[in-house]
DNA sequence: AGCGGAAGTCAACAAGCGTTGGCATATCGT
DNA sequence: ACGATATGCCAACGCTTGTTGACTTCCGCT
């Protein structure tokens, strides 16, 4: 179910984390150049997508160790051994970029309908965002985690196109609002209603609420 | 935290679950009249506030019966014999009114606003729906609840004041993602823009929004 | 060829979980 | 006052979890 969607997908592979021990031998190669690829790649991206698989479907407590090492068909012991920990998992499977568009030559008068039409091109048959709203709602890192998302790429976003800078982060969180909130009952909760709405008459539906909180007069009631 | 809210809070204390096995005492005492006050409400009562709490801050997995059993000051034990088993407790916990108010004599044209400004009277201070919402993002069944609620309630809240009937299901999904939406934001992701706007301001700012989605033409773009 | 280290397997650990049954105490009807 | 029953605590069960360490297998290098 869960598509290329993180930017190491199929690259040099993640780097473990910090504090996982890792067989010595970062000084015997060249230091400039990039890592060589290693032999385990395959294994490490493998794990990656399973620990995506499960924390999407199942939220954190209920995706087990276990559960992510037979989806990628590798001993459980290997999950630790590359990624230090299930937190620390977690934090580079949760890593990831809204890859927003530059919004900054739309049409002032555009820009709800873009970004609408952008978040439903990017979530649609994408299941990392569900994902990482299950897991917010009940760890702390991950609601963390999404604030950092959402303060950062949403928040700069933002920030370059509404006429008050002042106003930008306020702004920035109602159209955070509406759109977790779409992929909360779309794509988490599931809402009949919410689920059956084709994207098209969604996007027509949810664009003036998003150009209204990006453009609006601040005194709007 | 979690104040008086469900409907049965400080009442004859809710029925145990069906698979409980409780004492044998039924036929003794007359079947109609009401059963008289047991000598244990209290102490159900505690687990189910205790319960509430639990849920609410740390989510279904999270919230274990020995924390909860606790936090209400007695045995484990006593919370299975009483609920029967966490799944049944849960289930008795997340059964909440949103006690919406009659809006058939609302004008048309303050929908919005009456329906924003109740939501926030009643979020603000209790904490049983983002209990709810944080356990319906992992746990199936609370998912299940969500959707009842919102199907049962809201569904036929905003049924009563559409135009078309057949548009009801649509403009009911429509509020919930937005109105789930601040309270997933504000209220358990906590990003700081949306906790810190005071209900006021939000409340002209979402009004239009709700409006619009009960109440504009069909094809509104 | 042979060695070093990386990759992977296996079994086990300590801890925590929901749940159970047994046993002591308190309360109430008679 | 006595027996019945409701109430509560204690200790333990079977199970799953994350995590660890020892062991074997495979590959790349000199």
């Amino acid at each position: 179910m869960t598509e290329g969607v993180l930017p190491e997908e199929a690259g040099p592979a993640a780097e473990p984390a910090a504090g996982a021990r890792r067989p010595r031998r970062a000084d015997a190669a060249p230091a400039a150049g990039g890592p060589r690829p290693r032999r385990s790649d395959a294994t490490r991206a493998a794990i990656l997508r399973a620990a995506r698989d499960r924390f999407a479907t199942d939220g954190y407590d209920r995706a087990t160790i276990r559960a992510i090492a037979a989806d990628a068909q590798i001993d459980p012991s290997m999950v630790i051994r590359y990624y230090g920990s299930k937190e620390e998992l977690f934090a580079t499977a949760a890593e990831f970029d809204l890859r927003l568009p530059d919004l900054s030559d739309v049409p002032a008068d555009r820009l709800g309908v873009v970004l609408v039409s952008y978040f439903f091109t990017r979530w649609e048959g994408d299941s990392s965002l569900p994902a990482l709203l299950r897991t917010a709602c009940t760890n702390p890192s991950g609601a963390e985690r999404v604030r950092e998302i959402f303060a950062d790429q949403l928040g700069t976003a933002v920030a370059r196109v509404v006429a008050d800078p002042a106003q930008a982060p306020r702004r920035a969180g109602l159209v955070a609002s509406q759109l977790l909130g779409v992929a909360l009952t779309r794509y988490v909760l599931r809402l009949p209603p919410m689920v059956d709405i084709p994207p098209a008459d969604l996007i027509d539906w949810l664009s003036p609420t998003i150009q209204r909180y990006l453009r609006a007069p601040a005194g709007t009631a």
